[in-house]
DNA sequence: CCATTGACCGGCT
DNA sequence: TAGCCGGCCAATG
């Protein structure tokens, strides 16, 4: 697999596991924050391809109407609502509320990571 | 190379 | 609200 491929896919993981529990994102939307503008489809990928024993909150990431992004009566669609259901957000006819439970990181989250460093400027020290 | 395939999206009826 | 449709784009064959 190419470097540049790898990269994109730990970007995608990285940005997913920011979704805090009991909130959730599109994939589009995870797409916008990884850097991968218009890579909706991309998120799906790489959403398929999560290693054995990693941590990747999956469950997070729906449709940007909401809807959960498989049939309703497979196994994995279940699982889904099961584990969604269990941080408290809720799923009703397949879709969860957008409005309500959408994650919307500010942009705190997305200037102060824990390995990043500025200075009093607003400069990037690392 | 060209065609097909998706854990998708947004606009429009 | 529900579909339909064209667009999207990397991976696959």
């Amino acid at each position: 697999m190419p470097a540049d491929t790898a990269r994109r896919l730990e970007q995608i993981w990285n940005t997913i596991r920011d979704i805090p529990e009991g909130r959730v994102a599109s994939y589009g939307q995870i797409a916008e924050i990884a850097g991968i503008p218009r890579g909706a489809r991309q998120v799906g990928r790489a959403l398929g391809q999560v290693p054995d024993g990693y941590e990747v909150p999956w469950h997070r990431v729906l449709r940007s109407s909401g809807q959960l992004a498989f049939d309703r009566n497979s196994a994995t669609f279940k699982k889904q609502a099961r584990l969604l259901t269990r941080e408290n957000v809720r799923v009703r006819n397949g879709k969860v509320d957008m409005k309500k439970y959408r994650w919307t990181p500010d942009l705190d989250e997305l200037l102060w990571k824990p390995t990043d460093a500025w200075d009093d400027e607003g400069e990037r020290l690392s």
